[in-house]
DNA sequence: TAGAAGGGTATCTAGACAGCATGTC
DNA sequence: CTAGATACCCTTCTA
């Protein structure tokens, strides 16, 4: 079928597609047609990656515009939203407006409803429908990307859910699901009462093989000689024989995906040596130069390792990695200056980047539920391979497993190559997942009964998989009595009611079990306000330092972080709510301290929670016994409780986060804690949302703990002491600037105002630009840094580095973390 | 005698969504 | 029921 006769679309599409170069519909979008997709036909399409799944996308969307009315298009990750809006933004000189919405990234702020084409994490999508968007009942058309991720079990139920609240807002909704080729598309189809295109077709083509001995044997019968030397190993020698190529196409890339974090680094430290050896002059100083912008993005081991590998056009990639650490990677890859990859599963789920040649090197993963090493899922293995193949540049991809002997290849066919991808099976029945959503299902008014709630629930793809009916009944039983039992939801006879928190903790899109922890810990918090300040007030008087801290242990080591930085004008805040009150206990301590939120925030099952390494078990049972009377709630007993383990783990992650406010830098963090500069962004990110909803319970509960609350929020936001957070809050000043600027003496938005100008300069190592930028941000008259030289500051304004660590310092610290174990 | 080579062992393990409300003299 | 790669340390061998 030709573009050209395509009908439907906006005026204009077709000729534009044309001039894109697109004239012929590939088949599998050809056959999408034929099933009415352009006459709002709902679709399944199960086609493999990159066979032209988005364009199905688009001609449905388009076309659906086309008749007047709205788009919603869902993707499982954030990062590709802001690959799709891109991608759909061509279309705006024909009249498409295309919008975002992420929990971080709302486009424009210009509100959605304007909009012709919204992007949306399916999450998104759930609060959005929980909180009424306006243009909900609007939509014509919705897109679920990768709809065989139902099967998750975290997130599948998420976005079954809200296909089915969709579809239930709009009956004559029509639904697009893309998914990658999966064994029963069928069944996916009949719950969305949808059309079915299966194909495998791909325009590219996908030999896929498994390397043993000296060679890699496709299936399709071929053979591509790749000798492995005596104590070589077959990863390189893959990878270098891709780039000594074979006169087709161009000089090949590659994409190994191994099983861990530390394997990603270590096979692209050893590939990096064998990279380097086909990097030209020209593209030497281009990656000299990338190297150095990866360095730049964070100051830590992980990048440094990362920059390393970059210079000699490897790289790993994991979800340590900082986001701008991730894209500068997969950039320089689709632009060839780096030749190979070494990654965990991110890459596969991914934006997209293709490759000449995928190495399957680990296709086993520990899973400690297992017991030990599991074999990945055919899908996913399958979405690894169909990575392997750039349109435009190679004639073909190729994706190779390894096996070391001839019997493992046998199985490597008949496990991956030959065999079909596993059924989709819905995770709804899952307690968690119910939890979540029959509050909200409750709570948004889509039912008021046990009945309605079933009957809704029927809609599911659960509901067209299970052969159990009983099974659905005796959870949702369960549930809705949590749910009544924690005050989220009441009973008046046959209806049930959301409860005002049972509203705002589906607003707040908390887990149910979340909100139930934070309540309960801020309760209790309010009950023992006086008696834990006196216990803290007891302990805090400048304690003698126990001999221990100078050289054994972690929370030595913690001690020590908090004196880095000068102490500020602590206290003074004075205590949260009610001073003057005759029976408060008088100190200058906010309670709850910010330890104590954090921990409540890091048990809740909305936080993922850190590993207890070898070691962590004794140093943070420690810290538990000196931060006790901290922590919000009863400890579990060492001993007795299983749950003290749990605890330990939030803990440690509650530790981070105190390290992180504490101005702790980024690379002993990542130290500390064994975790990259990516993991340190998260965990901020989840507390960060976690304290607002608990500032939110707080002040609807009424509970004097908000401001405390906030405060704890806002220098998670900073990462920085509290005497920081005016400063901290000016666009452009981070915690290391504001700390800067504070130690010479410039200490608030309004110092920066005023302030002698050659001061902040000083304070800022000179940098004239960002100083400039730094006073427009604060709304000072004259910002301009002409004329101002740094050497005219005062002497106090350039100290001695105070606060920060001198290279001295770095070394004691390391060395006293040597003696750790 | 430095350094390679070989062997035993302790350690550790993928990923990533979400609220809210705006700012300044 | 069901692990295996790596880093690191120690010993031994070799030029």
């Amino acid at each position: 079928m030709r573009t050209a006769d395509l009908t439907g679309l906006p005026t204009g599409i077709p000729e534009a597609l044309r001039d894109e170069g697109i004239e012929e519909l590939y088949p599998p979008q050809a056959e999408a047609v034929e099933a009415g997709l352009t006459d709002g036909e709902s679709l399944v399409a199960a086609v493999p990656t990159a066979s032209g799944k988005t364009l199905i996308a688009e001609l449905a969307m388009l076309s659906s515009v086309a008749r007047g009315g709205k788009a919603l298009y869902i993707v499982p990750l954030r990062a590709l939203a802001s690959e799709k809006k891109a991608e759909f933004e061509r279309w705006e000189e024909y009249g498409i407006d295309v919008g975002v919405s992420t929990g971080n990234y709302e486009s424009d702020g210009e509100w959605l409803s304007s909009r012709d084409i919204i992007v949306a994490t399916s999450e998104k999508v759930d609060s959005l429908v929980r909180n009424n968007a306006a243009w909900m009942d609007q939509l014509t058309c919705v897109v679920a990307d990768e709809v065989h991720l139902v099967d998750d079990r975290h997130r599948g139920p998420t976005l079954e859910v809200t296909l089915a609240k969709l579809r239930r807002l709009n009956p004559n909704l029509q639904v697009v699901a893309l998914s990658a080729t999966v064994g029963n598309a069928g069944v996916v189809a009949d719950w969305l009462d949808a059309e079915l295109v299966k194909s495998d077709w791909r325009p590219i083509d996908l030999k896929m093989g498994v390397h043993y001995g000296n060679a890699v044997s496709f299936a399709d019968g071929s053979q591509r000689e790749v000798p492995v030397g005596r104590g070589e190993r077959q990863t390189p020698a893959l990878v270098a024989d891709a780039l000594e190529g074979d006169g087709e196409g161009d000089q090949g890339s590659s994409l190994v995906f191994v099983n861990s974090r530390r394997n990603a680094e270590s096979a692209a430290r050893r590939m990096a040596d064998v990279t380097e050896r086909y990097v030209t002059g020209d593209e030497r100083s281009d990656l000299a130069e990338l190297a150095a912008e990866i360095r730049d993005v964070s100051d830590t081991e992980t990048s440094e390792d990362l920059a390393n590998a970059v210079a000699k056009g490897a790289a790993f990639h994991h979800a340590g990695l900082a986001a701008e650490h991730r894209t500068l990677v997969e950039d320089a890859f689709r632009d060839r200056l780096i030749k190979c990859i070494c990654a965990t599963p991110t890459l596969a789920a991914g934006v997209n980047t293709p490759s000449r040649r995928v190495v399957v090197r680990d296709w086993q993963r520990y899973d400690g539920d297992y017991g030990g090493m599991k074999p990945l899922d055919v899908l996913e293995v399958h979405q690894m391979m169909g990575r392997a193949g750039r349109p435009g540049l190679d004639p073909y991809g190729e994706a190779v497993l390894l096996a070391k002997d001839a019997d493992a290849r046998d199985e490597l066919f008949e496990r991956y190559i030959w065999a079909d991808a596993e059924d989709v099976r819905s995770k709804l029945a899952a307690e968690p997942a119910l939890r979540t959503h029959l509050l909200a299902t409750v709570a948004s008014g889509f039912a008021h009964t046990r009945e309605g709630l079933l009957e809704f629930l029927d809609q599911t793809l659960y509901a067209t998989q299970t052969d159990d009916p009983e099974r659905l009944g005796q959870v949702t039983d369960r549930v809705l009595d949590y749910l009544e039992v924690n005050g989220f939801v009441e009973f008046e006879g046959e209806t049930i009611r959301a409860t005002p928190v049972g509203h705002t903790v589906s607003r707040l899109y908390l887990d149910p079990m979340s909100a139930a922890e934070i309540i309960d810990g801020l309760e209790w918090a309010a009950d023992h306000r006086n008696e834990k300040l006196r216990a803290l007030a007891d302990e805090t008087p400048e304690k003698p330092k126990r001999d221990r801290s100078e050289s054994d242990d972690g929370p030595g080591g913690f001690q020590r972080a908090s004196e880095m930085v000068a102490a500020g004008g602590e206290g003074g805040d004075g205590a949260d709510g009610g001073d003057g009150d005759a029976d408060e206990f008088e100190t200058d301590r906010t309670y709850p301290t910010p330890l104590g939120l954090y921990h409540l925030v890091c048990r809740t099952p909305d936080m993922y929670q850190l590993y207890l390494k070898s070691g962590d078990r004794e140093t943070y049972t420690e810290l538990c016994y000196e931060r006790e009377p901290e922590f919000l709630g009863r400890v579990p007993s060492e001993y007795e409780d299983v749950a003290f383990e749990d605890w330990l783990s939030a803990l440690k992650t509650a530790k981070l986060l105190e390290d992180w406010v504490g101005e702790v830098d980024e690379d002993r963090i990542t130290e500390r804690y064994g975790v990259g500069p990516g993991d340190i962004r998260g965990k901020v990110e989840t507390a960060e949302w976690l304290l607002g909803a608990a500032e939110r319970l707080a002040s609807e509960l009424d509970l004097d703990s908000v401001y405390a609350v906030r405060e704890a929020k806002k220098r998670v936001e900073y990462g920085v002491r509290e005497e920081l957070l005016d400063l901290a809050g000016v666009r452009g000043v981070g915690r290391k600037r504001a700390r800067r600027l504070f130690e010479a003496g410039v200490e608030s938005r309004a110092d920066l105002r005023e302030a002698d100008k050659s001061r902040i300069l000083a304070a800022l190592r000179g940098r004239r630009k960002t100083a400039q930028n730094i006073l427009e941000a604060a709304g000072r008259k004259d910002p301009s840094m002409d004329e101002v030289d740094e050497d005219d500051a005062p002497d106090d304004a350039v100290p001695d580095d105070a606060g920060f660590e001198t290279a001295k310092e770095r070394a004691d610290q390391q060395a006293s973390l040597g003696d750790f174990e």
